[in-house]
DNA sequence: CCGTTATAGTTACATATGAAACCATTTGCA
DNA sequence: TGCAAATGGTTTCATATGTAACTATAACGG
């Protein structure tokens, strides 16, 4: 059967574009919020990301337990975990990886030996000197494409938004 | 050496919640508004996709494409991937497990036999039928957390920090 | 025409992530 | 005490995801 006759009704190249079959209620995914909010969350988190992962062989799980360790001196992994949203699993490995390379240290807490103690090291701090100041401008980057009053805005929906976990007060 | 004397400072088991060293400034996460997006983010897809992951055994890549193909029908890969701003390699697998469950049905595309013609199968429409609507209500109980004032003002934000490339308009 | 380059899509590999099982230690309480 | 249940952390396994390499077809340029 030489030259298939064309699959079906299509002008054969130029964009179809049949908004297909009102009876079933198409979900219009580029007006759907959960799908906005998780392209620019991607697209932002992706970015910054970008600024030091190869730089710094440093994930961005790993770079949140900094960031957090950078606040709190001689946290149990347990407490990074609250403070990250990560699970202890993920905060697991980031410890073992920035440990490993010499950017967190370790102890066993006196009173609970399960528990470790954990603090930043030199390098550890280094580090952080160096990404925290570039995490903050990709920031202002973000909110320069707002005018004030959507930025406070946005600062208000988000609050409302965030699940009740997570506590800012810990 | 018995009994190690305490690692350091700590009461022994009390929260340390030593703001550590203001001479290096470090990042509040829990201020950070990428941080705090990907926090909304994450908890709302996740809610969603509880849904309907075990469900129906699909993946949240899969219920995208879906989602696409019942909005419009003949797109080829490409064109599913730039409207779910999925990379083209996450189509393809997407496609392959959708295909495979027979929910939805490739051809070869007259006049150009590299581009695939995707279209629902009667199965894909049963799944978006049933996907949508718990879909649309999810965003209904995220929005239901704002008031009016504040809905409008997250649509109009989104649409103002979703990057270039997302054209609605395609 | 024919070779080069571009495009659609898939495959392979390496890494990331999540759930559950697991070990060690501590706590609660009979 | 002493033993069950809880807690801090790690390991294992299965799956997901990103990058680059690859195949097939098509478009372009001489």
């Amino acid at each position: 059967m030489p030259a298939k006759p064309q699959p079906a009704g299509q002008p054969a190249d130029q964009a179809p574009l049949k908004q297909s079959s009102p009876e079933h209620a198409p979900l219009e995914l580029e007006r759907f919020l959960p799908y906005r909010l998780s392209i620019v969350s991607n697209t932002v988190s992706q970015a910054i990301a970008d600024d030091y992962q190869r730089r710094f062989d440093l994930g961005v799980t790993e770079w949140r337990v900094l960031a957090v360790l950078a606040r709190f001196d001689g946290l149990s992994a347990r407490e990074v975990a609250d403070r990250t949203a990560m699970d202890k699993v993920a905060v697991s490995r980031a410890l073992a990886r920035l440990v490993h390379a010499g950017r967190v240290s370790r102890a066993v807490h006196g009173g609970d030996r399960r528990r470790s103690v954990l603090n930043l090291t030199e390098a550890g701090w280094a580090i952080h000197d160096e990404v925290a100041p570039m995490a903050r401008r990709r920031e202002r980057e973000l909110l320069a494409r707002l005018d004030a009053e959507e930025q406070a805005w946005l600062g208000r929906i988000l609050d409302k938004l965030m699940p009740a976990g997570q506590d800012t007060s810990l």
